[in-house]
DNA sequence: AGCACA
């Protein structure tokens, strides 16, 4: 109600698949930019680079033979911040997510990024004849949203429609307070996972509030909290990891990380990889050379599913493709906790 | 294209 529709006239992709973040919004807000140089000085790679996508980012599905690109992005979204309650300390905390197909549901958007620290709700805005489809995301703080914008920014939601995700600060923080009850469809209390098509999925502003909050960011509301990426993933995804992981080493509960940008920095890598279950830490190698990585979880399912949620992520820092996950030779540090004598 | 730390 308070966003006017997206205006399917803004810039998109380029032929060449290049997607150029800062064409995508037009005069980019001088605030956002001077947010997100404050906390990543080295952001140089994000704000003026192009993110290219790698064919290991996101979710995948099956090989999905390619299609000519459609122009996805959007400017819109725009929020009458006038009424808004902005919190005391006025930091973003919220993310603009754009390039979502039009037939989006709310719990895709839930899904991708519930599992983030500090998520709170998503909300999913379908301009109703549109083919796209724009949502927010709503975290505790603005640290929490930076990292989930990294791990999510240019991802492929939708091999088919060759929608690619732009994730950006929100020009405001949306209401995360539940002042309003008058558009939250009576989903969130149940029939969950029973009906799939049970979304409102046409129909200008859908606001579905698929609230995380609470405490440890996993689970509640009805959805199942575990590694239930059954929507994305196909099932020889999870049952063979190694057909997706371009690596020889045989599964270990710490990864390796490499082609990593010469900027990265260990909290940039912790921001992104503390959003996965069974996170234990990052260790980095920076003396030599390319920076790498090592990040170790609590056991070999956890860090199978960072293998596949992560691979190929592109970070703040990164240059060219994304980072490359693979498991260590080694797993690391097990001296002390391991009870040999 | 690079696997350390104990």
């Amino acid at each position: 109600m308070q966003f006017s529709p997206p205006t399917p006239n803004s810039v998109g992709r380029t032929s060449g698949g290049i997607l150029q973040t800062a064409s995508a919004f037009p005069s980019p807000p001088r605030h956002r930019l001077l947010l997100l140089r404050r906390r990543r000085p080295r952001a140089r790679a994000l704000l003026s680079s192009p993110p290219r996508i790698s064919p290991y980012a996101s979710y995948r599905h099956h090989a999905y033979p390619p299609h000519p690109p459609p122009p996805p992005a959007y400017v819109g979204a725009y929020y009458d911040h006038a009424a808004e309650p902005l919190p005391p300390r006025d930091e973003l905390r919220t993310l603009f997510i754009a390039g979502l197909p039009g037939d989006a549901k709310a719990r895709e958007v839930y899904n991708l990024f519930r599992d983030f620290p500090g998520y709170v709700s998503s909300h999913l805005r379908t301009s109703g004849k549109s083919s796209q489809a724009y949502a927010f995301a709503v975290f505790a703080d603005q640290p929490s949203a930076l990292a989930a914008m990294s791990a999510t920014n240019g991802r492929i939601f939708d091999l088919e429609n060759n929608c690619t995700l732009h994730v950006d600060l929100a020009k405001s923080n949306s209401r995360s307070k539940r002042s309003r009850t008058d558009d939250v469809p009576s989903y969130s209390s149940e029939k969950k996972a029973r009906n799939p098509r049970g979304f409102p999925d046409s129909g200008a502003g859908s606001n579905i509030h698929m609230s995380g909050m609470g405490n440890s960011s996993h689970s509640l509301n009805g959805y199942p909290s575990a590694q239930s990426y059954t929507n994305f993933e196909p099932a020889a995804f999870s049952k063979d990891p190694s057909a997706f992981a371009p690596q020889n080493n045989p599964p270990c509960p710490t990864l390796f990380v490499a082609n990593l940008g010469p900027t990265c920095s260990e909290q940039e890598l912790i921001d992104v990889f503390s959003s996965c279950a069974g996170f234990i830490k990052v260790k980095m190698q920076n003396k030599f050379g390319a920076p790498v990585a090592f990040v170790d979880f609590k056991d070999m399912d956890s860090s199978t599913e960072a293998i596949n949620r992560l691979q190929g992520v592109i970070l703040y820092s990164s240059t060219g493709e994304g980072m490359r996950l693979e498991y260590a030779k080694s797993r690391m540090g097990l001296r002390k906790q391991d009870k040999r004598q």
